[in-house]
DNA sequence: ACCGTATTGACAATCATTATCAATAAGGCT
DNA sequence: AGCCTTATTGATAATGATTGTCAATACGGT
């Protein structure tokens, strides 16, 4: 049977992902493991993605322009608030949610219920109108 | 500026999404529009979809294998019940939940809320001969 | 019927993701 | 420590959905 390896490149993988702020690609982590000069293979990142959702250590979602997106995620079941503006992430513990789509699945007889739910906004730093844009000069 | 214009390509992608029972993808619309003896192309099917979400005579939203997914929706805001075995969809108003994510939101200084909320499951017709497989099974 | 142009359709191009497969290296064993 | 089995890697080809291109077509006002 199978034995699951530790290699350096899992490890980076997991480690870029915890570093981003929010939600990435996994071209976007490839490109950043290569710009620190990481040899890691963009199908190895592909695999290690999928092995962190598989063992829900990461969430996924699907953008509007069908990229797959990943987050570092250790906790339990929850969704997310998402900045549109910059990514930032904040995770929201939504029991009530759960309560709600359960109780309409089954109304309509359905069973197995999954559900996708993530808030799409702009965080207050964003929305502050202009001043960041005189003021954050590099 | 643009004028648009009536064609039955048009027609032919809007009724064939009416007819479908669920959510579609554009390829699926295109071969049924081939099997019915249609000539219309490919990419016209996609720039139709294109056009009928824009007009709000659609739904989209990404399936979990990275297709967008449509579906004809005349009406208000609201969301859907998805049967993952048969595609079979169930509308549901949910003004619960608008309420819920705009009190979520504002709770962490966001604005310009969005949200994207689908639910899936197996509805009671796709689940009933499962039950039954597994009365007689070990 | 005529004309200007929005629209079409065949196909090329793009983009994300997955499959392939020989080469490599993790980790148990002696 | 050295060996061996095989999980894993990485370069690249393949796939599949979607978009871009552009000459040919047809809608709709005149």
């Amino acid at each position: 049977m199978t034995v699951k390896r530790n290699t350096w490149q899992k490890d980076a993988v997991r480690h870029a992902l915890s570093e981003a702020k929010g939600f990435v690609s996994a071209q976007d982590l490839h490109h950043v493991l290569k710009n620190h000069g990481s040899t890691i293979g963009l199908a190895t990142v592909y695999r290690a993605l999928a092995d962190l959702a598989a063992a829900d250590e990461a969430d996924s979602l699907q953008s509007t322009t069908g990229e797959t997106l990943f987050r570092a995620c250790g906790d339990a079941h929850h969704h997310h608030l998402i900045c549109s503006e910059c990514g930032t992430t904040v995770e929201i513990a939504a029991s009530e949610i759960e309560t709600w789509a359960n109780k309409v699945a089954s109304q309509h007889g359905f069973s197995q219920v999954s559900h996708t739910i993530e808030l799409f906004g702009v965080c207050q730093h964003c929305n502050a109108p202009k001043l960041s844009e005189n003021i954050g000069s590099v």
